[in-house]
DNA sequence: TTGTATATTCGGAATATGCCGAATATACAA
DNA sequence: TTGTATATTCGGCATATTCCGAATATACAA
C-alpha cells in the first residue's frame, strides 16, 4: 500500500512548482510565485514559519514574498489582535492580477495615443490611434465581464 | 525659431522612452522595448543598420532584440528577395499582445484545475476551481472583443 | 522595564541578465 | 569560386536580482 501523506506530499508540491512556473513569465520572482502556489492549497491562513518549513526557504524570503504578493493584491495579510504574528491567505479577489493587466493596458493606450500628436505621417498616426482604440476596447471588455462575473456570483 | 528637426527627434525619443517604460513591467528588455517604440514610429520597415543608429546600440542588440519581439509577434521581418538585408515593421495585428496574454492566462486556468483534483479540502478544491472558471471567462471576454473589433474593422 | 516571540532590514554571495565588440556564418552577385 | 554585404553567435564584462543568515526592530506580556 502507498504511503498516502508521502503521495499527496509529493502531488501537492508538482502542483506548487507548476503554478510557480506559470507565474515566473509574469516576472514573479521564484520564492513569491511558489509561495503563492502553496497558499492556493492552503485551507487556512499560514504563518511565516510554515512557509518556511514547507516551501525550505529562509524566514527573511518567506517575509519579502509575502509581503510582495501582497502589494500584487494576491495574497491578504491577517493580522490577529494580540500577537504580532501575521498570517498569510490567497487574496478572494482573483481579479486582482486582471486589473493590473488592465492598467497596464491603460497607459500602453495612453501612450500610444500621446503618439497621434507627434509630428509624423499620417499613416503612422492613423495606426497609434487605432492600436490605442483598440487596447481600450479589450480593456473594457474584460472589465464587463469581470463585473458580470462578480454580479452572478453574488446572486448565488 | 526653434529648430525643428531636433525638437520632432526630442519628442520621438521622449516616445521612445515611454513606451519602452510601459514595457518593462512586462519583462521586454530594455533595448527590445525601445525597439518597439521606435518601430511603432516608423511609416516603413527598418533595417538593423537604421535601429543601431536611431537608438545608438549595437547591431547584435538590434539583432537580438528584432528576433525577440518577432517571437512575441510584436514586430515582423520583411525579408527583400534578391539581398540577405533584414526589414523589421510592427506587426499589423494588434492583438498579439492580447493573444499572448490570454495563453498565460488559460495556462493559469489549467493549472487551477488541475488543482481542484488534488486531496484537500473541499473549500480549497471549490475555490481552485472558481478561479479557473474565472480566468476563463475572463480570457474568453477577451477572445470576443477582440474578433468584433477584427470584424468591425474589415467592414469600413 | 525587561523578556519573548515575532517580523523586517541589511550586507554579501551566488546567479542570472543584458549588452557590447569580435568572430563567424550566410546569402547573394560577379 | 571569391568577394561583399549582411545577420547571427559567442565570450566576457558590468549590472541587477535573488536569496540567505545575522542583526535589528517591533509589539506585546509580565
Amino acid at each position: 500500500m502507498p504511503n498516502i501523506q508521502n503521495e499527496t506530499d509529493r502531488d501537492e508540491q508538482r502542483f506548487v512548482e507548476d503554478v510557480a512556473r506559470l507565474l515566473a513569465p509574469w516576472g514573479v520572482p521564484l520564492a513569491a510565485a511558489r509561495l503563492y502556489g502553496y497558499l492556493l492549497l492552503c485551507p487556512r491562513p499560514v504563518s511565516l514559519d510554515q512557509i518556511t518549513e514547507k516551501l525550505e526557504i529562509s524566514k527573511s524570503s518567506a517575509s519579502v514574498a509575502a509581503r510582495l504578493l501582497e502589494s500584487y493584491t494576491l495574497a491578504r495579510r491577517h493580522s490577529e489582535p494580540g500577537t504580532k504574528r501575521a498570517l498569510y491567505a490567497v487574496a478572494d479577489d482573483y481579479e486582482a492580477m486582471i486589473r493590473q493587466q488592465n492598467r497596464l493596458l491603460d497607459a500602453l493606450a495612453g501612450q500610444l495615443n500621446a503618439g497621434t500628436e507627434l509630428a509624423v505621417p499620417k499613416a503612422v498616426s492613423e495606426r497609434l490611434g487605432e492600436m490605442a482604440d483598440f487596447y481600450r476596447i479589450t480593456r473594457d471588455a474584460m472589465a464587463d465581464a469581470v463585473s458580470r462575473w462578480k454580479r452572478g456570483r453574488r446572486r448565488q
